[in-house]
DNA sequence: CAGGGTGTTGCTGAAAACGCACCACCTGGA
DNA sequence: TCCAGGTGGTGCGTTTTCAGCAACACCCTG
């Protein structure tokens, strides 16, 4: 949007931390985007950034008008979607939080589902930590998010809620692989490549805790950002999946099942920012993946 | 505000219904805003405004935009406010509807009592009728407004409520001037000034039908245009009163209390659209009018 | 004491917006 | 029937705004 562009500049620079970054993003010249935010500043009357050596800083000032521009950002987002599914064209923008320890297959397949229907729907899928999910909504950088146990926070609502399986992840040649399930206790004296801090960590934690025994990660980051050790080493790593996934998502490793009666079975929240309404797309697509929610959680 | 001079443009179209008037109302050539809606529609892909032989009227495209420019400007203005509160400077704007059959006196002096202590905050009255309450509050053309009984709307809230009083007024020279107080029967053989249908009008039906009397007004217009009828001939006109007005406000006239017996007590509504976040000015105004509400409604 | 990072500013040419005059069209009334 | 007054739309010359380039002053880091 055009009439806009002065908005999404100011929304640049604060993600950028500095005006030459945020030119260099939005392709133009730091100088036309310095003069952008001087003559938006003289005009509010006030500094929305402060000024230091190494870049610029949100003011107070700037936050209120940042969340000011962030609203109206997304607010013609969803007129515009609004307006484009009233000529009939099913057309629009989703664009998602996921977290990084689930694995997406079945997430996928509702993608795929959804845009077999609606074919000029397009899709944007953001890997976040559990941190991060809270932030990305209230920026309104993604529309909604799947995450594992997410922290109640006031300004986000739950759309839906199903149960999940925390599995073993390993190589295809892995001692333990072709098993039909294993125990958390048979796990343990293998590497261990564990998610950061979160709900899954925390899970492995607990239960790590009641068998009295210490965990030490041998590489501590993200199952997908692992695939490197996993596939060289002995290590085994971690996932959470619904019942409708089977694979990791990473080449040339298998997924086993881990004891129920070991593991807590952690749940799966499809949320959103509180009192946000949603594109037409976006609202659709939710819907859809309420029901599959709904599914899953009858199954088990 | 520069940034968005486009969305009061539209915003301007909708409400003159011409290109030409809005044109001149915002001190421009009809061409350059003609040519600033076209690249407006181009821009989102749709067609804003039907384009009629007599001026123009908003597309169902044109509502969901005009939506999204009101609540910009809005929101744009809320946070200004807040700006501006922040940097110690309590300047600010507060836009006013006030029931065209209610007194103002008291509400006169508690603005002016407001503007003592906050000298640079700006007010705008505008009398409004009953119906054009919901509009001009759904508009964003008021932030909140005083009205008598007002009907219950979904997306419309009460502030605070307090009751009032029905007066009679009339010409000091009236026979029936200087008395303390009047029956409604004693008004009726008199020529009426009437308020066109709304919350007093149904009062003043409902008591007329108690008596099986059927009301004849000899002028149907609010109570501050009916002056001239009022001054020159022996005519009476009815207006509602909290307990703390003494006055009509119109010059050479004089208000008589009417038994209350005769006619029921109106409630008198401080109202807001529902969910909106007013401006610091507006907001702080509209708790003291709680308060004073408070105040008129415990001395009952 | 360089070297690379930051925000800022004169200057110039291009692009966008504007105002004017004019067109085509419809409506209402003499 | 025709004309006056209203509407939205457009070509064109002018004005204003804006972007890009280059350079400056500043600060931190190595």
């Amino acid at each position: 949007m055009r009439h806009q562009i002065t908005l999404k500049f100011i929304d640049a620079i604060a993600r950028a931390g500095s005006i030459r970054r945020a030119a260099e993003k939005m392709a133009i010249t730091p100088s036309a985007l310095n003069r952008r935010l001087l003559a938006l500043e003289e005009e509010i009357d006030a500094q929305l950034f402060e000024r230091m050596t190494t870049g610029v800083r949100l003011s107070a000032a700037g936050e209120l008008f940042l969340g000011h521009a962030r609203r109206q950002v997304a607010d013609m987002e969803r007129i515009r979607s609004q307006i484009e599914d009233m000529k009939g064209a099913r057309r629009g923008h989703v664009s998602f939080g996921f977290d990084a320890n689930l694995a997406m297959e079945s997430f996928a397949e509702a993608i795929g589902e959804y845009r077999e229907a609606h074919p000029d729907v397009t899709f944007q899928i953001e890997r976040i930590d559990r941190d991060a999910t809270q932030r990305h909504l209230t920026d309104y950088r993604v529309d909604m998010a799947c995450v594992i146990q997410p922290e109640a926070y006031p300004n986000l609502t739950t759309l839906a809620v199903a149960p999940a399986n925390v599995v073993a992840v390993m190589e295809q040649s892995h001692e333990l692989a072709g098993q039909p399930s294993v125990s958390f206790n048979d796990l343990l004296p293998h590497p261990l490549i564990l998610p950061p801090s979160g709900s899954l960590r925390n899970l492995l934690e607990v239960a790590a805790h009641r068998q009295d025994y210490m965990l030490r990660p041998a590489l501590e980051c993200e199952l997908p950002f692992a695939g490197h050790v996993l596939k060289s080493g002995k290590a085994i790593g971690f996932s959470a999946n619904t019942s409708m996934d089977n694979e990791s998502g990473l080449e040339g490793t298998t997924v086993i099942p881990i004891n129920q009666r070991d593991l807590a079975k952690p749940n799966i929240h499809l949320v959103q920012l509180r009192g946000r309404t949603l594109s037409v797309a976006a609202s659709r697509f939710a819907d859809r993946l309420v029901q599959r929610f709904a599914q899953i959680a009858g199954e088990v």
